[in-house]
DNA sequence: GATAAACTGGACCTTTTTGATCCTGTTACT
DNA sequence: AGTAACAGGATCAAAAAGGTCCAGTTTATC
């Protein structure tokens, strides 16, 4: 019952990719390095993003991601059910068929309402309120010693997301 | 993003017991049998449950597994946390030292508040109030060619829950 | 008290999912 | 042509899910 770290590694990409300027193309290599996803893990997320036609990608020299919808089109549900999937939070749900007593079950109708109502809380969740809400920057650098601007130490375990 | 099947088997048991009399012990092989759960994983199912006190574990001859509390005592989200532990949909949520955005970050609210509306939903569902909707007996014997009552053919993934 | 029925609790096993990497090939900029 | 960068499938390791087994213990019943 938790959120996978490929859904969570794409909706740090695609809100980064929300904060630059429209239409430009970032490359995979700055994407996984300003918001820590394994480069190689991220090819196959934006991958399924790109099927998902929340982005695209550009081939060639130069190449990289592109958001190809308006931050205010695309929402969390989005994105995390163009990695993860469909949500469906139980079988019978998933596969009615797989129960033949699902239309009369009163458990059923629990797990359909909390499944209707989680999809919507993530669905009024678009990028661009989440950008406005302009609490998702980068956190503040701090000047180091030696003189370098660094993360704080400790624990950061996500910049962005 | 879904129910185990160790989920979906506590709440069925569950229910076959407040389908029973108050106090009533019931043996584990009944349950096994009448809700279609492997018997031997119901064994460690019954032992989550009895640990979150929600059932008692009756040992010895004619032992079994009877309810410590009533029904309308006990509802959806006990019974799944019983055995899958706390519900959290994400890894920020969970530990919110893994990311020290958190109490800034938009995404990390969204989430928030999925996860309490989720819980609440499932909170609200008493198993009372489930039995009370009287739609979770048996379903309905179908009498075969052969003169014996059984299920009917085809698919019936699960009798009760 | 002996016996049998029934649960305990941990060890063990298999399969699936998750998370990630690698390698060969292709695309496109310069 | 050369090179930077992605495509996409193969592969792999670790973890979780799902389930089984067994030696030991408890209790009713004879
Ligand atoms: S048992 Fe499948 S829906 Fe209730
Ligand atoms: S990144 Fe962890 S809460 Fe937003």
């Amino acid at each position: 019952m938790r959120l996978t770290r490929a859904g969570e590694y794409a909706v740090r990409a695609v809100l980064y990719l929300c904060s630059k300027e429209a239409h430009q193309v970032v490359g995979r290599l700055e994407i996984a390095r300003e918001m820590e996803i394994p480069a190689p893990f991220l090819a196959k997320i934006a991958q399924q993003l790109a099927r998902a036609g929340i982005v695209e990608i550009v081939q060639g020299s130069r190449g990289g991601v592109k958001l190809r919808v308006s931050p205010r089109e695309v929402n969390l549900l989005n994105v995390v059910e163009a990695v993860e999937g469909e949500i469906f939070l139980n079988d019978c749900i998933m596969d009615p068929l797989s129960c033949r007593r699902s239309p009369f079950c009163s458990v059923y109708r629990v797990w359909n309402k909390a499944r209707n109502q989680l999809r919507q809380c993530l669905a009024e969740a678009s990028f661009s309120s989440l950008l406005a809400e302009g609490l998702c920057e980068l956190p503040p650098k701090v000047k180091q010693k030696d003189g370098t601007y660094g993360l704080e130490k400790g624990n950061h375990g996500s910049i962005l997301l």
